[in-house]
This record gives structure tokens, C-alpha cells and sequence, in this order.
DNA sequence: AAAAAATTCAACCGCTTATTT
DNA sequence: AAAATAAGCGGTTGAATTTTT
């Protein structure tokens, strides 16, 4: 029997769920028959009990011989981002520009990998695993300057304040020429917080979203031809209303993601061997 | 080792636009 | 010219899968 999931069943006439491979068959049997269109006439030819939509979206996200299976490459993942932020929304618009795509695959793809405020996950893993990384680290320090450190008048250690809006460089400290034991390792002290701080900070930079995208890995133009594909009609696209539009993007490189995908190593062949330098392990 | 949380993505829905009758 | 039907679009859902705890 078919019907194994509560979604999957049919419901007022029509099947719905997931599609099985003898459905499918005969979704293509019909197109090489027919052709591409009269979608509603699928069920009435075929006997298959789907709705007309159901057929027309399985063909076109699915069926179509001329899709690009696997993953979206890096040079798909930019002009992806560099179409969005041109474009906005308009999916279907940017699939058009990366031939063997569909909307539905690019809007998916943005959506895990780009969704406003979520880095990708990758980073969000690396920052998480730092972060607590750091809080052991600091209450193991804690506890250590606890032990020895003595009665020293600390007047002014806490000089950065919370609110740390500058942009701070890994490495600008200049240890003082001469200092007593005791100052040194205070200093010393001083020093890793402060790296610490600006660890976090370099991970958060290391994820630009400054804008300023020309097109410029891709020679695309906006509004422009691409009409090249099926044939059909031209001007299809829908006046770009003053709404919409870029609200916001961010340039096109920064595929941490192929760093990390790509090479084996993950962060350890990017940001992080950098960090390690300065004596920090992580993991 | 198992349970919980997070992610993915195929497919759905409602709405708009285009085409046909 | 208007109503009906089909196609197209973008947002959303949720079962299956993967990752984390």
C-alpha cells in the first residue's frame, strides 16, 4: 500500500504529498507525449490524481530533464547573493541567471544559508563553540588570579568599557619596557581578555554584509536580455516597483562556506590558525 | 546510545497575472 | 468585454534527515 504517512493521502479528489516514482513516470510519459503545459488535462489522459498545480510544479522543480542536480556552486552562491541584493525577492527573476536552477532551489538556498541576521551556520557553530570556549577560559583565569594574585591596588584595569564600538585590530599592544613580576602578569592578564575581546569582534567582522555590489563576478544586467530562455515572451518581469527592491545585501565574497566545505580542515584553515598563533586553542 | 534540537527542501497555499473561451 | 481557466510567483509548512546534547 501507498498511502503510509498521515501527508501523503489524498484529499478531495486529489493525491497530495510526496510524489512516488510510478507518478512520476507518468508525469514524463504525458510531457513527452503532449509537451509542457495543459497541466489540468495530466489527470484527465493519464488517470494520475494530481491537480493540474501539483503536476506543473513536480515537472518544473523536479522532472525537468534540463535541471542541475547537486550542489549549488560557489560561483551559483554568488551570483545568487549579488542578484539578491539587486533584487530582492524576485526568485524566479534570479533563477533565470542560473540556468539548470529553480526558484524554489534558490529561495531555499538563501533562506538557510542567508536568512537576514543568520549567519551561516558555520559561523554561528564557530562563534558558539568560542564563546564557550571563552567563558571557561575566563573563570579558569579567575580562579587562577584569585590564588595569587595579592593585595594590589588594580585602579584602572577595567579601562575598556562595555561598549566597545571601535574597531579592534588583533595585536596592537606594546608591553611596557620595564615592569615588576607581578605587573607583568597582570598585564599579561590584560592582554588575553583583550584578545579575546577582539576574537569575538573578528568573528563577526569575518561576516561583511557591506554592501557595495557591483555586479561584478557576473556580467548581469538588471532589467536586461536573458530573455533567451524559452523562447517566449520577452518583457515578463513585473515593473520594479520603488518598494521592493535591495533593502539590504551584502557583498559577494565571503564564502566561508567553501572554505569550510571545500577544505577538510573547516576553521582550522581559516580563521582560527591565525587565533592559535597567539597561543589559543580551540575545540 | 538515545533523545532532543536544528536543518533541509519538496510540496503546499493563496494570490496575481496571463491566456483562453 | 467579461468571465473562466491556466500558469506563475513567493511565502510557508512539516516529514525526513542530520547534528547536537
Amino acid at each position: 500500500m501507498e498511502g503510509q504517512f498521515g501527508w501523503g493521502r489524498e484529499e478531495g479528489g486529489w493525491r497530495k504529498g510526496p510524489w512516488t516514482a510510478q507518478e512520476d513516470k507518468l508525469l514524463v510519459e504525458y510531457v513527452r507525449q503532449h509537451g509542457e503545459g495543459r497541466w489540468n488535462s495530466v489527470a484527465k489522459l493519464t488517470g494520475l490524481k494530481r491537480s493540474g498545480k501539483s503536476c506543473r510544479l513536480r515537472w518544473v522543480n523536479y522532472l525537468r530533464p534540463d535541471l542541475k542536480r547537486g550542489k549549488i556552486t560557489p560561483q551559483e552562491e554568488s551570483v545568487i547573493l549579488e542578484l539578491h541584493a539587486l533584487w530582492g525577492n524576485r526568485w524566479s527573476t534570479i533563477a533565470r541567471s542560473l540556468p539548470g536552477r529553480t526558484d524554489n532551489e534558490i529561495k531555499n538556498y538563501w533562506r538557510t544559508h542567508f536568512k537576514k541576521g543568520k549567519p551561516s551556520k558555520n559561523i554561528e557553530r564557530a562563534r558558539a563553540r568560542f564563546l564557550k570556549q571563552r567563558r571557561e577560559m575566563q573563570s579558569q583565569l579567575l580562579l587562577q588570579q584569585q590564588g595569587q594574585d595579592d593585595q594590589h591596588e588594580h585602579q584602572q584595569q577595567k579601562k575598556h568599557a562595555a561598549d566597545h564600538d571601535g574597531e579592534a585590530i588583533v595585536g596592537e599592544e606594546a608591553p611596557s619596557p620595564a615592569v615588576s613580576p607581578a605587573a607583568a602578569q597582570q598585564q599579561q592578564h590584560e592582554d588575553l581578555q583583550m584578545l579575546q575581546q577582539d576574537m569575538d569582534d573578528l568573528l563577526f567582522q569575518f561576516c561583511p554584509m557591506a554592501a557595495s555590489c557591483t555586479s561584478s563576478s557576473c556580467g548581469l544586467l538588471p532589467r536586461a536580455a536573458s530573455a533567451s530562455e524559452e523562447g517566449s515572451s520577452s518583457g515578463d518581469h513585473h515593473q520594479l516597483d520603488g518598494g521592493g527592491g535591495a533593502t539590504w545585501g551584502w557583498g559577494s565574497l565571503w564564502n566561508l562556506d567553501d572554505v569550510v566545505d571545500d577544505v577538510d580542515g573547516g576553521w582550522d584553515t581559516g580563521l582560527f590558525p591565525l587565533l592559535q598563533d597567539q597561543g589559543l586553542a580551540f575545540y
